[in-house]
DNA sequence: ACTCGGAATTGAACCGATTCATCGGCTCAA
DNA sequence: TTGAGCCGATGAATCGGTTCAATTCCGAGT
């Protein structure tokens, strides 16, 4: 182990000021009951020794300022959407954010939310959609939690999530009002769309399924399933495209899905529209134009920190926020070329 | 405050299991001395009370397990590269990682690394290139540390690079090679490139007008300054394309801004060149198609780890990593327009 | 039977902050 | 003059682990 200085104490500072480790303590706190004497001599003797206090200890008896925020994937671009906003809503205060990134399978989902928990935040945002509520109720009842994308409504959490079910079907209604027919719905894998276990993907599945069969395209449904990250989408895509009839629309469960799914329409050189959900950034890009829900990500990370902030000030009334989506229509969705107008195959041999 | 149930303690495991808290504390590490038997006890003491050991209080004496990465910008996929690689690196370690985002001024990189620092980090991996080489000098007294993107060849701190000037150099020649000669750059705000501050950026400049002079163009040069993110990159680029005479390339000094550059480029509807760096992941995609500079992200992440477990493991003598950089040529860039055949206007005339 | 040596185990000190009961000094009213 | 009340400041206890010197245990050697 390498040679380290020492890092200057509270007692140190106790010294240097002459006063007692207790003063120092109040004025690092600013808590009532310091002379402005006390507390110049005591700020002097800090910024002449750059004494900062050490977290770790701090947090033996008191808080550690510290929120920490549990994040699935990096690759998915709408987590650092959230990121953002959970990054703008501390800013002013005394918290600080840190960031536990759980890659891998489902299991680091539980793994990295216990890491933070085991660093004594004061309190937890996290996504991953798959950890029991059983589990969470349980971790609540020590540390004040906040879950984004999640529509289990816990006495113990407070929960922030958009309105899957309402962002689905502004898809769906979209792609038949432009009078698609074959839709094919690109997704995750089965175990992030368990029927009515809450997951996002599981209800814009079920949305998809419900609506296809209203508009009477029951035998058109085709659900196909992909990996995470965008190489898997196209592989996935690719072989739904070259397989007989092609749809004439996907519906991607989220961007990145759909990013993969725009390339392999690309490399087919079919002519096929692709709609995703989430607008990440890239969505708007003009070479891209993907046909997407926003559902405010930044709002999303900002809301679901400030209420972990009251949860920390003492709330302890559960609060579960719904965002309402809308749909961003661009070039990447447009009537099928087999049919001129919208859902009336009559009008198209009569024109 | 709520009211929450307290952890259990190394003391209730010790009782429960009928041993000393130090015993404990050597199974928990599996330290030498502890026989099958008594581990065996302990362990089943430990699942028994689902019993996790607090970070807080083993840090204060021992170490943290947590290794803390600090990061500018989650805007900027480049970095998400980074983090990639670095989380890959700790799989099967015991260590966990935590990201401190520095979002806002340059005043922020200090910051988010001494929060880390606060927070008793086994050791730090950061990327802004604004800290000065002696305020990390000391940081590195203290804590190991390894840094991004830093030319600069501290003793103290390890430093894991791409070569820019390489990087460069390949882009300029290739757009000097397509016959373009009037090549604008679009760079961050002046603090980001002060000459020889050995910046990433400032040294992407410097090739640029020194590959513009060489090539015998210095009157062709033309720097455009942008702040952060594609939005204000399209902004820069926009009024840059409606100055005379429009260039006929752009060279963005990294990919976000490219991207922005492309999009201002589309609405123009010019038929201009653009170059950026880093091969973040879009780049690739066929309604972008970026030429670019990869400088392997993730290697560079992952490599940074390592770098830092063989400090925490002891080593001393500094170690500076120069990753090599590989042009990617694609779509986005062509020869310009107006001249048919590269680098010679006489062959237009005659042509 | 007795000593010796090494491995297993323990008790107590320690890390650096916060918390709280207590104390000293000062003001002001009786 | 005395005592109540208040405020600023302090010493000691405390948080939950790790570390280390000291102790016990156990089997081998004489």
């Amino acid at each position: 182990m390498q040679e380290q200085k020492r890092h200057p104490t509270i007692e140190d500072v106790a010294r240097t000021a002459g006063v007692s480790r207790a003063a120092v303590s109040k004025v690092l706190r600013n808590a009532y009951g310091v002379s402005p004497a006390m507390k110049e001599r005591v700020d002097a003797a800090i910024e002449h020794l750059h004494y900062r206090p050490r977290v770790a200890a701090r947090a033996m008896r008191g808080s550690s300022f510290t929120l920490g925020i549990e994040i699935p994937d990096f690759g998915n671009h709408f987590f650092t959407r959230l990121l953002g906003g959970a990054t703008r809503a501390l800013v002013g205060t005394p918290y600080q954010l840190i960031i536990a990134p759980a890659e891998g399978g489902s299991q680091e989902g539980y793994r990295a939310i216990e890491a933070l928990a085991d660093r004594q935040v004061d309190g937890i945002v996290a996504i991953s959609p798959l950890v029991s509520p059983e589990w969470l109720e349980r971790l609540a009842e020590r540390t004040p939690l906040v879950m984004l994308g999640r529509h289990d409504r816990s006495t113990g959490y407070d929960t922030v999530v958009g309105d899957d079910a309402a962002g689905a079907r502004l898809v769906l209604d979209h792609l038949l009002g432009l009078g698609h027919r074959r839709i094919a719905h690109l997704t995750r894998s089965e175990d992030v769309t368990v029927p009515s276990s809450g997951t996002p993907h599981s209800i814009r599945l079920a949305v998809y399924l419900e609506r296809m069969r209203a508009a009477g395209h029951e035998n058109q449904v085709r659900v196909v399933r992909t990996g995470e990250g965008e190489e898997a989408a196209e592989a996935a895509a690719a072989e739904l495209l070259r397989s007989e009839p092609t749809p004439t629309a996907i519906f991607a469960a989220h961007d990145e899905l759909a990013i993969g799914a725009l390339r392999a329409v690309d490399e087919a050189g079919l002519d096929v529209s692709v709609a995703g959900y989430d607008d990440i950034r890239i969505a708007a890009q003009p070479g891209i134009s993907l046909t997407t829900v926003d559902q405010s990500g930044e709002e999303m990370g900002e809301r679901a920190v400030r209420l972990l902030l009251d949860r920390i000030a003492g709330r302890t009334e559960p609060v579960h926020e719904v965002f309402a989506p809308t749909l961003v229509p661009r070039r990447s969705t447009r009537a099928p070329a087999e049919s001129v107008t919208a859902g009336s195959p009559a009008a198209a041999a009569a024109g």
